[in-house]
This record gives structure tokens, sequence and C-alpha cells, in this order.
DNA sequence: TAGATTGTTAATCGATTAACAATC
DNA sequence: TAGATTGTTAATCGATTAACAATC
């Protein structure tokens, strides 16, 4: 698992790589070869032998690659064994949503706060959890040893609050808000800009009429 | 604006052009280089230009390029003018946090109702709406001509009710589900799938502590 | 052993960056 | 006109696919 600089396009199909060896693992299918996989999954089974081929080899000549083995492999380079310290910042619909709807235990993700500035939801209970007001968060993630921020705030104050919290302590973010956050580069950022995705399909929807129309 | 096959990254860069133009125009900057952008936006100057050309010269030589017109002419690509019926399908936690939080009438998408298999949800309101059952889905997505469905169902349906969808007519899925639909060429789906994305992230930070200790 | 399939090298394809001529 | 900056061609880089030798 000695792997240096794996590319990001790699890392971005390992989770589906993960999720579709996990429906074999639940349909007892004991073993399989790139090429039935690139079948199921539709992509070239080159690409999938280079893809595991980055960590070091998984499978066997003549044989294929174990599922299960594959499977525990596949989740150890994600880091999913691994335990993380999590707060989510903004206790709006969204952030209300992912605190009951993301199974972060199960990622090793625990769940240990969520804060808001409205006042009105100070005390509010989501999931097993009480609404925590703005000002006392970074005591907490100084106490608690958080180092994964969920950012579910407007785009308006996302950056301030992502440079308090580094300052704090925490190493990365999963930020929802709508905004590029300003962090040193040994932050990790994983953004999701769901209004990014809503135009793309808007960009592909209108695409695919006009190919229509020409016809 | 005749375009032929642009990237999908291309089309993945477009939103984020499109934000910080919408900023500059806030800032009441009337031109800009791509230069000054590439610096703005931390990519480079030639990425910018040949991006913009995909579609045509935005630009004027010795100038630059003028922010509104810009900003009007990508909004234009992304389809943003365009008006689209849609659904939501699942009314839990995040197909409720998307109805309230996504501005989805601002890009054109009109929300036109929400459904669910779950009785104790029917007739609850959300934002205007109420959930309705999801046997009467069909015959609402016909009357209605919708065209795009967000699926915010649990993976073990969203394949059977995508099929179906398609049979009624719906064209384009914004699929949160954790599963791959099965549906013809012409139908465009965008994947959000959040746990994959939360995987990224966990293989980032385990990356970036292992980097350290290396030191 | 023979057959199957990986691991890996080589070839191809596409995307990004650099360079510069066109032109406002 | 001279200077600036685009639009576009050419060079480079990286990612994907193809091919095949290694080996189970």
């Amino acid at each position: 698992m000695e792997d240096k600089n794996i590319s990001q396009a790699v890392i971005s199909r390992l989770p589906r790589y993960l999720r579709y060896l996990g429906e074999l693992k639940d349909s007892n299918v004991e073993r399989i070869s790139s090429q039935e996989l690139s079948e199921l999954m539709k992509v070239t089974a080159s690409q999938i032998r280079q893809d595991f081929n980055n960590f070091g080899g998984f499978g066997q000549q003549g044989y294929g690659y174990k599922v299960s083995y594959l499977y525990d492999e596949i989740a150890k380079i994600l880091g999913i064994n691994k335990t993380h310290h999590l707060i989510i910042v903004g206790a709006g619909n969204l952030g209300q949503a992912l605190a009951n709807y993301m199974n972060f235990e199960r990622r090793g993700f625990h769940f240990k706060g969520i804060f808001d500035s409205n006042e009105a939801l100070y005390g509010k209970k989501i999931r097993d959890m009480y609404v925590q007001p703005m000002n006392e968060m970074e005591a907490f993630v100084k106490e608690n040893d958080i180092d994964i921020a969920v950012l579910t705030i407007p785009k308006t104050g996302a950056v301030k609050v992502a440079e308090q919290l580094v300052n704090c302590g925490v190493k990365a973010f999963w930020n929802f808000a709508h905004v590029d956050l300003n962090v040193p580069d040994d932050i990790v950022v994983e953004n999701v800009h769901l209004s990014d995705s809503l135009m793309r399909l808007s960009y592909n929807i209108t695409q695919s009429y006009e190919e229509k129309e020409d016809k």
C-alpha cells in the first residue's frame, strides 16, 4: 500500500468498485475476473487492472480476484477503518438531513456535534444531538479532537468559519457551501456543490434536446 | 453556440466560471482578462481561453472579456434560461432538504410535486407542496409534463422507479440514490453519490496523515 | 501441463499548457 | 500606431486502452 501519487481520477473510481464488490459479496460471488467486472460496471477490463495495480497486486493470474479480499483491500485504501471525529456546522435543512441520513458511523466518522448561529435552533434535538451555538464551537472542537467539519452554512460565512476551524485544528472539510474555501494546502477539502451539479444536468438536458432537433 | 462534442471536463468547469463571473458582476467589475481570471480562480489562463473558445469567441483581443456578456453567454450554454418541470421522488430527510434548500426556480426548474411510498408522509406540507403517494406518480408525471425527476429514495427501489418514470416520459434524473440507474442512452443522469464523496474525503485525509508521518 | 487471467509495458488518445500570430 | 490580449495552433503531459509476457 506504499502508494505515492495516485491520480484523483483513480481515487474517484474506487468507491464505485467498492459498491459493486459489496453487492457481489452479498450475492455470495467468491471470485471475479477483470473481464466479468468490466461487463458489469461498463468500464474496460484494462482500466480495472490498471487501477488496482496502482496499489499492488490484488489478483492471481489465471484465477482473477477474490471478491472479499479485494473488497477489504479497497476499503483499507479508502481509509474506511480509520476513526474520525466530525461536526456539522449549519443546522438548516441540509445539515439536519445529512445528520439523519448519512450513516457516518458506518464509515468510521463519529458525529460529535452540530452548530448553528440561529438562536431559534439552539437546543433542538437532531439525531441524538442538540444544536449548539456557534460561539461554543471553538472550545468544543479543541476539547473533542474534531478533525472534520461538514459545512452546511450559506456561502457568506463559510470562508471565515473554515479559517476559524483550521486554527482550532480541523484537518478536513466536507464543504456544501457554494464557495471555494481558502485554507492551507495540507487541509483536505471535498466540495459538494449541488448547484454546480444541477447546472451540469441542465446543460446535458439542453444538449440532448438539441441533438434530437437536429435529426 | 454550435457546439458539437464538448468534453465533460469542460462542462464541469462552467458552473465555477459562472460563479466567479457573478461575483465580479456584483462587484461592478466590467472587464477581465484571462490572466486576471486565472489568478483569481487558480487555473491557467490558457485553460480559460481554451474552455471559452469551445463555444466561440466571447472576448476581444487587446481588451479581454466583458464580464456581464460572458456571464450571460455561459448561463445560456448551461441552459439556465430553459424551463423544466421537476418532481422529487422520496420525501425523506434529503428530499425535504432539497425541496426547501435548492432554489430550483431560480435556475428554471419548476418544482411541481413530491412523492413518497410512506403513508405517514402523505399530505405533509413541504414548501408549498403536499406529499403524494407513489401510486399517483405516473398519472401526475404524464399530466404535468414532468421532464426531470430528483431521486432521493433508497437504492433498493431506485432502478425500478427510474424505469417506470422513463416510460412516463421523464427525460432526466438527478440521482441521489446510491446505485447506477439502468436507463436508455438518451436519458440524462446526473449522479450525486454523497457516500462516494465521503469516501474520497476519507482517502485524502488518510493520505495527508501518512505524508506527515513520512517526514 | 494447458488454459486462463493477471501484472505490466507499449501505443493511443485526449486534455492541458505553451507559444504566437491575429487583431482590437 | 503600439500595446495588450485574444483565438488558435503546436507541444507536452497524463490517462486510457491494447497487447502480451509472466505465472498461477
